[in-house]
DNA sequence: AAATGTTTTAAACTAATGTATCAAACATTT
DNA sequence: AAATGTTTGATACATTAGTTTAAAACATTT
C-alpha cells in the first residue's frame, strides 16, 4: 500500500534506524542541513515522518549521528596512514611518501563505495555553517590529524624550522580541501559547462605531492 | 514609533534599496541564504517586509543583486593587480611579486571596510550550494581570474611547462581559499577554544608566496 | 491466548516562511 | 492646491517546517 517512488534506502533487511541514517547522509550531503526536511528523509528511507523523532529525538540529533558514524574511522584512517609511513625501517622516512600517503587518505578516506566525495561535501558544509555541537569536528578529527602530521613532519624533515610546520601543514590541507571541493563540483553536475580540464584525482595528488614537497624544502636550511 | 532594536543599517541617508542590500549581504554571509528570512533582512534594514519584493521582486533576486554589486569589482581588482605587476619595466617579472600581488588581492579584494572576510564567506557558501543563476560566479569571476593568472605565469616563468600551469594555479588558489576560510573561523567566534596560533594574514600570505614559489619552480627545467 | 512492550502510522499542531494585497503616506508635477 | 506617481506599512494568505499525539500494528513474554 506504500508508494515506492523516489526511495533510495528501502532495503527491508536494514533496520529503520540504519535506513534513516543512510538516507539522511545522502540528503544532507546533497542539499545541506537546512535544505533537507525530515519529510524528505523519511520518504527516502521509506518510513514514517515520526520515525526520525522516535529514533533520534530531533533533526539535529540525527545529523549528529550521521557524523558520529564516520568521524572516528576518518580520523583513525588518517593517523594510521601517517604512522604506517613513519614506521618503515628506513632511517629517515621519505617526505614524498608521507605527503602521498596523507593525501591519499585525505581524499580517499571517505571512499566506502562510489560515493567518495559525499562525506567531503558534508565536511565542507559543516565547515561553513555548523550544525554540530561545539567543535565536535575540530576536536575529534582536525586537531588529532594535524598533530599526527606535525610529529611526522618533524621526523621526516629534521632541518625544517619547527615554527614553519603549522603553515606548511596548512598549505597541504588547503590544497587537499580544494581538490575535494573541485572534484565534487565536477562529479555531480552543477558546473557542467566549464572548459577546465578533466580532473583526475591521481594526477592531482601527484601534483600536490611534488608541489608541496618543494614548498616544504624551501624552508629547510639546505 | 519604530522600535530601534537590532538594526544595523538604518542610516536614513542611504536609500531603502541600498540599506536592504547592505543588510542582506551581512545576513546572507552570516547565516546563509536559507538561514536568512526576508523578515530578518527587513528588520535589519529598518524597513517593511514588503520592501524586499517591491524593490527586488523576490528573495532570489535580492541575493543576485547582492552579488552583482561585488562581482565585477572583485574580478577587476584581481586582474588589475596581476596586470600591474606584469607591466613593470623589468624584462622578466618576478614570480614572488606576482604571487604576492595575487594573494593580497584575493584575500583583500573584499576589504571595503573591516568586514574583510564577509564576501569570502558568501563565496564559500555559494560555492557549496548555489543560489545564483547558472555559473554566474564561475563565468564572471573565476574563469577570467584564472585566465589572467595563466598568461601572467607564462610570461613570468617561461621555463614552466604549460601543462603544469593549471595545477599550479589550483594549488595557489586552494591555499588562499583555505586561508580565507580559517580567517573567517577565527575572526568570528565559533571556534574560540582552539589552541592554534593566532593567524596573522600578512604572515600567512608571506608563507603562501614562499611555499608556492618553490612549488612552481619545482616544475621549471632549471 | 492474554498481557505487555515496542514500533509504525496518519493526523494534527504550532511556528515560520515567501509572497501578495491594498490603503495610507509621501513626493512630484501640473 | 489638485492630481498623479511612487514608496511604505500593516495585514492576510498559502505553504512548509519540526514536532507531537494517540491509536493501530506488531512482537515478545507470561
Amino acid at each position: 500500500m506504500v508508494s515506492k517512488d523516489k526511495k533510495n534506502n528501502t532495503d527491508p533487511i536494514k533496520s529503520v534506524k540504519c535506513r534513516l541514517l543512510d538516507a539522511a547522509e545522502g540528503l544532507f550531503c546533497e542539499r545541506g542541513f537546512k535544505g533537507t526536511s525530515i519529510r524528505d528523509i523519511a520518504a527516502s528511507a521509506g518510513c514514517n515522518i515520526a520515525s526520525v523523532n522516535y529514533y533520534f529525538g530531533s533533526k539535529e540529533k540525527l545529523y549528529e549521528e550521521v557524523w558520529r558514524r564516520h568521524l572516528i574511522p576518518m580520523r583513525d584512517a588518517r593517523i594510521a596512514s601517517i604512522n604506517k609511513v613513519m614506521s618503515q625501517r628506513e632511517a629517515r622516512p621519505n617526505l614524498e611518501d608521507l605527503l602521498r600517503s596523507f593525501a591519499d587518505t585525505f581524499v580517499g578516506s571517505m571512499v566506502d563505495t562510489s560515493k567518495s566525495s559525499q562525506l567531503s561535501k558534508l565536511m565542507a558544509r559543516e565547515y561553513i555553517d555548523s550544525h554540530l555541537p561545539t567543535d565536535m569536528f575540530v576536536n575529534e578529527v582536525m586537531t588529532p590529524t594535524i598533530t599526527a602530521m606535525h610529529v611526522a613532519l618533524v621526523k621526516t624533515c629534521p632541518d625544517l624550522d619547527e615554527s614553519k610546520i603549522m603553515p606548511v601543514v596548512f598549505s597541504v590541507i588547503g590544497q587537499l580541501v580544494h581538490l575535494v571541493h573541485v572534484k565534487t563540483l565536477f562529479e555531480q553536475g552543477s558546473g557542467d559547462n566549464l572548459d577546465l580540464p578533466i580532473f583526475d584525482s591521481n594526477e592531482a595528488i601527484n601534483h600536490i605531492v611534488k608541489f608541496s614537497a618543494a614548498g616544504i624544502r624551501a624552508y629547510t636550511v639546505k
